[in-house]
DNA sequence: CTGAAAGCGCTTACAG
DNA sequence: CTGAAAGCGCTTACAG
């Protein structure tokens, strides 16, 4: 079952077990010989090694950090919620995390906070990103120090992080052109849009991937101009307040950014039927809108696969082993009879996907 | 960082290290006195067991075995990809998994299949059942040798495994209701369905849990008796081109089955507009049919977590550890727009739910 | 450039 | 009922 180890390695190629181990895990200072017999022999062999067991000589300690940006931002606290409780899962196989709060949407911020992860000898870093090239300098720093980064929801500049966990947001927004075309059995109809802002990447994709997928499979309906919002409640609510009243033309309001708490209270003061609904992000209010019927459709970046992904692959990356193939991660669907029963939707042993 | 080990809590308990891992594992033989001196001494230092030092000492082996029902049914071969790939990953851990081949929907097969089963040694086992108390003595014989057991997909009867993993087939048809609903803009219009078997518990609990929401939500839509077609390809062919080309009035289809190839080539026979489509199952045609535009929505039990779920459980089971906590599988929703990019889905990791 | 040895946190005989 | 010791497959000083 268990395979060939070490032992049979440095035996098979007649050397000793330190040599083997010196040429498995590039130690350097072998013989070219030397080494030319081990690799021959793992060869023949088919020789794995044991993480477990190389984890537990070791005492490997893999000690993470993940920058998320604060405020009262659902999605976050979501993100937030499933790093902890990872984190507690995990601290048996000796994994700490610190989560550290960066001001939201700021390159200064965000560039202050990486500078001070170098002292603090971490072995790998997870961080909710931005593009901009004043983050390269503190992220070149921090990978001097040996630190393994990676962008987490929002890529960091693409040099400078080993690998991006998020989802592609076109998807995202093609996915919620897909649903709320469906729902208008093919009959006309108007769209009012909503984006946070139109120069942070994330919701400009979505809007695109949503006017991509309109004009091709559903060219009677209209897409109007995104009301901008700062993905901020108080706006939000005032506008889909004033669409509803102003414009009985509507027929859907898609919200490609945060701050749906507004937009939800907007419609649920409002009597009669009302435009078809979809946002982003599963949260504790968009979860009760769905129930409540308040809204149809939840577009879903699974954060929990998210964070599950990082971890795994931050532990690979400080292991140098070759890190698990990760597909790209697809939005989740979500209608008020396929939500998961814990609100939190937790990592069980998260091991899903 | 790593916490206290055995060592600190037999210290603290002033017993050997022997008598503490004695009560830790509960081996028997050890004085009431040392015992809840080693029970003080572990909650006083908030040990816990270092599973993979365990693992690495106890050489512990997992051999499972997953009873998979035969024949060209494309989910099937699913579940079997992911088991493949699963145990392929997990050999590196020590588990190896045997893939047993079951004529379906045969109780006879079945019962024969788990009392071969019996004399081998297998730590565990996945089965893929069906509600029968012909079954319940295998089982039992089975369980009796240590053998640990669990439903996958269709349950067992309840008292003779020790957990069940699969969606709840409810839940499966109020989904496919609700896109479905959505789809007729609160139109009137009349749905075909059809379905294996009504017998089959799962293709009527679908077929009930559509109806719940089509009833609650959408009352102006028809629902036409079911049709039956034994999952048969063929079947589904001839009775969905007979019910394309004998009633113009139809605005969806709904098979809570399989067979779907059939229907699939009935529709792409077809000119002109077609009903709005959804089945279960996302697999090569499926997801081919869903590209193409043939079918609109496809309602999919995610195997890949579900395969995840099982080894994850059936370890937990043998290593007597406490299971980890197991969500309700939610059923996910497919349209052409989030479709996974590998084909079979593959569980990366796996890890994510 | 190479080896022998201790130790990681546990389990499993073996001997009292 | 209790303990001392070897061993799981590796890594890490330490000594040549």
């Amino acid at each position: 079952m268990s395979g060939p180890t070490l032992n049979d390695v440095a035996d098979a190629a007649g050397v000793s077990y330190a040599t083997a181990d010196r040429v498995l895990n590039n130690r350097g200072n072998v013989a070219q010989k030397s080494i030319a017999k081990v690799r021959d022999a793992v060869e023949r062999l088919g020789y794995v090694r044991n993480v477990a067991a190389a984890n537990l000589s070791r005492k490997r300690v893999y000690r993470l950090a993940f920058l998320i940006p604060t405020g009262s931002n659902a999605f976050f606290n979501r993100i937030r919620g499933h790093i902890t409780s990872l984190a507690d899962h995990l601290s048996a196989e000796n994994v700490t995390v610190e989560i550290v709060d960066v001001s939201a949407f700021s390159v200064e911020a965000l560039h202050d906070s990486i500078g001070q992860l170098t002292g603090r000898d971490f072995d790998g870093v997870a961080i909710v990103g931005l593009q901009s090239d004043q983050l390269e300098q503190p992220l070149a720093d921090l990978r001097a120090r040996g630190v393994h980064i990676i962008g987490l929801v929002s890529d960091l500049p693409a040099a400078f992080r080993s690998a991006y966990i998020g989802i592609d947001n076109i998807v995202a927004g093609r996915t919620a052109a897909r649903l709320t075309g469906m729902s208008h059995a093919s009959g006309a109809g108007a769209i009012q849009t909503f984006a946070g802002a139109l120069d942070a990447g994330d919701h400009a994709e979505r809007l695109q991937g949503f006017r991509d997928v309109i004009a091709a499979d559903f060219p009677r309906l209209e897409i109007l101009d995104p009301i901008l919002t700062k993905d901020d409640p108080a706006v939000l609510y005032d506008a889909a307040r004033n669409a509803l009243h102003s414009d009985p033309t509507l027929t859907a309001f898609y919200n490609v950014g945060a701050g749906n708490k507004g937009l939800i209270n907007a419609i649920s003061e409002t009597k009669g039927t009302r435009p078809f609904c979809v946002l982003h992000e599963l949260v504790e209010h968009s979860h009760m809108a769905l129930v409540a019927g308040h809204i149809d459709v939840v577009i879903d970046q699974r954060p929990d696969v998210e964070v599950l992904r990082a971890f795994t692959l931050l532990r690979a990356l400080i292991d140098q082993r070759d890190t698990p193939p990760m597909l790209p991660l697809m939005p989740a669907i979500f209608v008020q009879d396929n939500l998961p029963a814990d609100p939190m939707n937790n990592p069980m042993k998260a091991q899903d996907t």
